[in-house]
DNA sequence: ACCGTCACG
DNA sequence: ACGTACGTGACGGTA
């Protein structure tokens, strides 16, 4: 059996993987499509082919010989984008990282590498296989010599194999002669001049009939359409060096030993760790780590009796950082893991020897007496941490301010990130079990892992902090949040579960009205909630015009058939049915089963989740309960103060434009702001030059759209879709605005500019967002890009500012021992359940707090109300 | 798991 | 020519 070796050319493969592969970056915005293409399609190919060797070969940057005679011949080459010019250097790292040898040699292309390896490899006896998109390596194949053409179909990547016997199936001429055929043809992107008006098929024609360009030259009378004699004749020394710019060497000076191309192992641990870097997520499962970490585990140790854990608890009591983690799995308490030392790093189980709330009370103890702790996630385990001394520090929440972007934040990324170690997830050593597995030694790990590197990162988080100008941000506003929001989810909100039921049944009986009338109208039964099936009802059976189409079908979204509606009936019945269903099954029936035990909804605030510094709110959402039409409004009926409580409502009025107002520093709007209640209608006065009181309620529409258009990065297109006005109109009313508030325009710019230069903007408070997709070469991607370095800073300070608001309003609710409680952050409205005989006072600090939470060029207003349901509190 | 849709600021 | 407003989360349907 003859050994197989696999040649790849290594450009070839990484140019038409960039070009197949969506654009894809890392967490850090590097771009890695091209190299996660490549590491696709090479393993791929080694699982169908199992050769014995491997090899990739690269040009060297330095002009080769053929290249020269072309520059020669007709300037330079295309230049490479740089979105794929800064994936090769990634490209080689990566394959020496897996052990695979790279053929490079100066003066030489990959093609004559591949061509002379290639040849002498066969000679040797192997099968040899290149992979490459060119297909003037045609011209090496032979019956052991197969070249492999990748193909991007929409299936998939499929592999076009050419031994010899192929190619003369496909092109009717032998591997060599592939040759004489480019030579005659030409080929525009390797820049073959060839002979001109001799296309493929003369080509094909006279290399089949004379085999090679010189026989054609001694038969010159003979050839057929005289345009290619007349070439032939005109143009001959163009043929030749044609022929020679295509002829591929394969006697190449170059070293090769085949056993440095022998596969061994792949995945090895520089590999894992480049994977990790790249985020090649789907790749990582390839590998198997264990050793890499070996030597951090040996400092692991799972504590196996009372006295022990006393001693440990002891120890790390007077220990200046304390690193700890409060292990559990569905609520319940598995065992705690702390460090205060990198060599040792404990786990105590609770089972056993020492119960769960054992654990839990002398670890609040260390906590209270230690001078600092670090931990992951410090919300979820306050609830198992009574402590009164807000001295933790969270490095979920460190990480998430370095970069928002990400989806998660877990241990390995600050190994990765801060320690430039490589440390298997939970993920990775628990499975899907998480910390529900059963094997002791991996839960002992996972947790002690996370220990040991927050107590290895946390000096280097807290240095990025400052470098990054976050440090304030982090220690004022991030950290002492974390236990308002623990307090907020404790304390939930009521709701009758009673009314949510009725207002379900409401709805139910219009639901079934609506499905008959609409079954009706259609002239059959089908599922209304199926955009595809609704979607062939409206616009295949009943011929209503469709507008937008989707990646998948048409387009059945409220905009398009609210346009659709005067067409046919059935339309308006199936806007009125989406809209009930939606009430049904989000609101009325998802919300009643989060009621918990005690009558209350505790939904989770997250901090970590958005790119702009704005909390977000799960299990349920509670920041999207209905208000801008009636009947869904109603739904906030079931909300209800406690007994003996009333709600007040407060929320900014215009934060975001405020902040735009203040940031830009536009005197214009300043003064508006300092003058007019009514803003848009200032605006649309000022945008239009008419006396304040006539604006039309048509002008102050326009002009409150404007307002909102300039807060999300301004698109003439956006504009005109909000408005049913034209792009041209709409950019005049952006051309205006800019010209009534010339200070705007110029931050906007600004904000843009500064994107581009440091690639993140940041907010009054230093809050930074990266901005990635400015640097994208696609025009979709930068304009999006361009609208968040607008929106970002705008919308996160607004975020800022309520956060503050936020922990002092629930600060001077505690300190002051008043029963009511901050229960809701709407991102610019808070809703507190106020004691009836505390409202007055609940009232003041409200507006105090959220008044002064920062101190604007323009003030900070505050609408506010009070009412028995949230429906009437706001 | 992903898409389309739609609720909120 | 490209095909969009910024930021979220939950649902039902479909692959």
């Amino acid at each position: 059996m003859r050994e197989k070796l696999v040649l790849i050319d290594g450009h070839s493969i990484l140019n038409r993987a960039f070009y197949g592969v969506p654009e894809l970056t890392n967490s850090e915005g590097l771009h890695t499509n091209a190299v996660y293409g490549f590491l696709n399609i090479l393993f791929k190919i080694l699982a169908e082919e199992q050769p014995q060797y491997l090899a990739v070969a690269f040009d060297l940057k330095a002009p080769t010989f053929r290249h020269k005679m072309y520059d020669a011949y007709k300037g330079t080459r295309k230049p490479q984008p740089p979105q794929l010019h800064e994936q090769v250097p990634v490209m080689k790292e990566v394959l020496t990282a897996m052990g695979v040898p790279l053929l490079m040699k100066e003066g030489y292309e990959a093609d004559d590498l591949l061509g002379t390896v290639a040849k002498r490899m066969e000679k040797e006896g192997l099968d040899v296989s290149v992979v490459s998109g060119d297909r003037d390596l045609l011209q090496l194949a032979t019956e052991h010599i197969m070249i492999r053409i990748p193909k991007t179909k929409r299936t998939g990547t499929e592999i076009e194999d050419y031994h010899a016997k192929e190619v003369l199936e496909k092109y009717r001429v032998t591997p060599p002669q592939i040759i004489e055929l480019k030579a005659m043809m030409g080929d525009a992107s390797d820049n073959i001049p060839g002979l001109p008006g001799v296309g493929e098929k003369t080509a094909t024609k006279l290399v089949v009939a004379y085999g090679t360009i010189e026989n054609a030259c001694a038969h010159v009378e003979e050839i057929k359409p005289t345009k290619a004699k007349n070439a032939f004749l005109e143009h001959y020394d163009l043929a030749v060096l044609s022929k020679k710019l295509a002829t591929i060497d394969t006697d190449s000076p170059i070293d090769f030993v085949l056993e440095d191309a022998r596969l061994t192992d792949l995945y090895t641990p520089e590999a894992f760790a480049l994977f990790k870097k790249l985020e090649f997520k789907n790749l990582l499962g390839r590998f198997q780590c264990d050793a890499p970490d070996q030597k951090i585990e040996q400092y692991f140790y799972a504590v196996e009796d009372f006295g022990e854990a006393e001693d440990v608890f002891a120890q790390a009591a007077g220990a200046a950082l304390v690193s700890f983690s409060v292990i559990s799995h569905k609520g319940e308490v598995k065992g705690i893991s702390l460090g205060w030392e990198k060599e040792k790093i404990y786990y105590i189980p609770a089972q056993g020897f020492v119960t769960d709330q054992y654990l839990c009370e002398k670890m609040t103890e260390v906590l209270e007496k230690a001078d600092a702790a670090v931990t992951m996630n410090v919300k979820e385990q306050l609830s198992y941490l009574h402590v009164e001394k807000k001295n933790l520090f969270d490095a979920a929440i460190a990480m998430y301010l370095l970069n928002p972007l990400k989806d998660t934040y877990a241990y390995e990324d600050i190994a990765k990130e801060c320690l430039d170690l490589l440390v298997p997830s939970v993920q990775e050593l628990l499975g899907k079990e998480d910390f529900g597995s059963e094997d002791e030694k991996a839960v002992k790990n996972a947790a002690c892992y996370g220990t040991y590197t927050c107590l290895e990162g946390k000096a280097k988080l807290e240095e990025k902090l400052k470098e990054n100008g976050m440090w304030d941000l982090f220690k004022e506003i991030e950290m002492p949040l974390v236990y308002t929001l623990y307090d907020m989810e404790k304390a939930g909100i009521k709701a009758d579960g009673e009314a949510l039921k009725q207002y379900g049944e409401q709805l139910s009986g219009r639901i079934k009205e609506l499905e008959t009338t609409i079954y009706d109208l259609a002239g059959e039964t089908f599922n209304i909630n199926s955009p595809k099936q609704l979607g062939v009802i409206l616009f295949e059976k009943l011929q209503l015009p469709y507008g937008k189409k989707t990646k998948t079908g048409y387009s059945t979204a409220a905009d398009v058939l609210e346009k659709l509606a005067p067409e046919a009936p059935i339309v308006s019945h199936i806007l009125e049915y989406r809209q009930l269903a939606k009430l049904k099954s989000t609101y009325a029936d998802g919300l009643a089963g989060y009621i918990a035990a005690d009558g209350r909804i505790h939904s989770k605030f997250h901090q970590t989740i958005t790119a702009t510094g704005r909390i977000s709110n799960t299990e349920p959402n509670l920041q999207n309960i209905p208000i801008r039409m009636e009947l869904g409004r109603m739904i906030r009926k079931v909300f209800i103060p406690e007994d003996g409580f009333v709600f007040v409502d407060a929320d900014y009025s215009q934060i975001e434009l405020r902040v735009l107002a203040h940031i830009s520093g536009d005197e214009r709007l300043i003064e508006a702001y300092r003058e007019a209640q009514d803003i848009h209608r200032i605006t649309a006065s000022q945008v239009f030059h008419v006396p304040f009181d006539e604006v039309t309620p048509l002008q102050r529409r326009n002009a409150k759209a404007v307002n909102f258009g300039i807060v999300y990065g301004i698109s003439s297109f956006g504009l005109s879709q909000d408005l049913s006005i034209s792009r041209k109109e709409a950019a005049e009313y952006i051309e205006k605005y800019f010209e009534t508030y010339p200070g705007i325009k110029q931050f906007l710019d600004q904000s843009v500019a500064d994107a581009k230069e440091k690639g993140y903007v940041t907010t009054l408070f230093g809050r930074r967002r990266p901005v990635p997709e400015l640097s994208s070469s696609n025009f979709m991607q930068r304009s999006f890009g361009e609208r968040v370095a607008m929106n970002s800073p705008i919308q996160g300070t607004a975020a800022d500012i309520i956060k503050i608001a936020m922990i002092r309003v629930n600060e001077r609710l505690k300190a002051e021992h008043f029963r009511s409680r901050l229960i809701l952050q709407v991102h610019d409205e808070l809703l507190v359940e106020a004691a009836k005989e505390e409202l007055d006072m609940v009232k003041q600090i409200l507006a105090e707090e959220m008044h002064g939470a920062a101190n604007l060029k323009v003030c900070l207003e505050i609408d506010m109300h009070t009412g028995e349901n949230w429906y009437e509190a706001k």
